[in-house]
DNA sequence: TAGATTGTTAATCGATTAACAATC
DNA sequence: TAGATTGTTAATCGATTAACAATC
């Protein structure tokens, strides 16, 4: 019944999202995968073969209506459940999620902040108050945490994936630069920034 | 002459990179496909694939020698370049970047920061002096400047890219959530956080 | 020598691109 | 009706996996 979309798919879906969330604010009603296309640098053909896995939903010889397609294509991310994060390590990085505004027009929040360093705990980044690693199960079932966001070290992050697993996150989205063991159940994302840098010094390298 | 490498291998490289370097500080002198896809869930087989692309350096019966080997992947993905940063937006993202500590390790450092923000503007981030954007083509050059990186919101990134192209860095690294164009000959990297969060939401909504 | 492990070729799998009938 | 654009099927392309000879 459920078809499996795959992951190069599901990467572009907040493309589209966020192109087509503009296009409605510019009151932009109809869309086609050209334009679309066109704005992202995606060919027409991959952006219909994408939409088309979920139905059809375009009017041929029309193109798509923008709110609607947009509409779908967040309930298809899931975006409308507004799950909830708490972020491991209030660090430089730690700091930066807890103030990205970003996160709220994707139906993210932040409800909770955690840190090992005692020095840090109690004080408040952007309105929430950072707590102790170890109240981390009671202020995550409390908080109703859906997410776990992982911004400690390399060498503490299994530790903490492993906390935040026992206290019953849903998911994790992991900054650390290391494969981190987790159940098979609970989606996990990496987000390893030197993968990306060290690609950009490749093909820098590469320029004659 | 030159082999092209696919973007998929060339994104597998600092993982082994990582690895390799955190054997060689567990003074393991050699290592096998195999245990090495263990550590990092990837298949053996892939391994020698990727590591083939750029000739034999493994010794059948034996495995990789693992200093050789990190410092050929180093070479590959040009880290021996020592490239310069330089950072426009020095908000919470950008100051976090600044602060970052894993890009010394990995031969990359930030020399200057950028931001439109007359009262940020004059201040130091992390012992870095925050210049106006309309100094930026002068030091650029004076500081040599390879790498922009864009943390700017996503209405002013395309002006700033713009900017960075014509001061003369060869390559950028994105992360505002938009498409920008530059010139085929500069390499950008995007690192939009809202595709990783969306594609783990996704998932999340796929659990039963 | 026997066991281990690479490097490479062939087979498979999956994703992208091309083509075009359907239809607004 | 003619032009535009989708949705889908077929063709192509590229990446991963399997198999195995070479060799330490």
């Amino acid at each position: 019944m459920k078809k499996i979309i795959s992951q190069a798919t599901i990467d572009r879906l907040p493309l589209y999202f966020r192109t087509l969330r503009l296009m409605e604010s510019e009151e932009i009603k109809i869309i086609s995968s050209d334009e679309l296309g066109r704005t992202l640098d995606i060919t027409p053909e991959q952006i219909r073969k994408d939409l088309a896995t979920f139905g059809q939903f375009g009017r041929k010889g029309i193109g798509y209506d923008v709110h609607e397609l947009k509409e779908r294509i967040s309930n298809i991310l899931g975006l409308q459940n507004c799950w909830r994060l708490a972020i491991v390590g209030v660090g430089h990085l730690g700091g930066a999620l807890a103030n990205y505004t970003n996160f709220a027009s994707l139906g993210f929040s932040v409800v909770a902040l955690f840190d090992k360093n005692k020095s840090v705990v109690g004080s408040e980044v952007n309105g929430i108050k950072v707590n102790s690693i170890s109240g981390m199960k009671r202020i995550i079932a409390s908080k109703s945490v859906d997410i776990g966001v992982i911004a400690v070290p390399a060498d503490e992050a299994q530790g903490v994936a492993d906390l935040l697993v026992a206290a019953g996150v849903k998911g994790i989205w992991n900054f650390a630069p290391i494969k981190l063991n987790v159940p098979s159940t609970i989606p996990l994302v990496n987000e390893d920034l030197s993968i990306g840098l060290s690609a950009l010094s490749y093909h820098m390298s590469q320029e004659s």
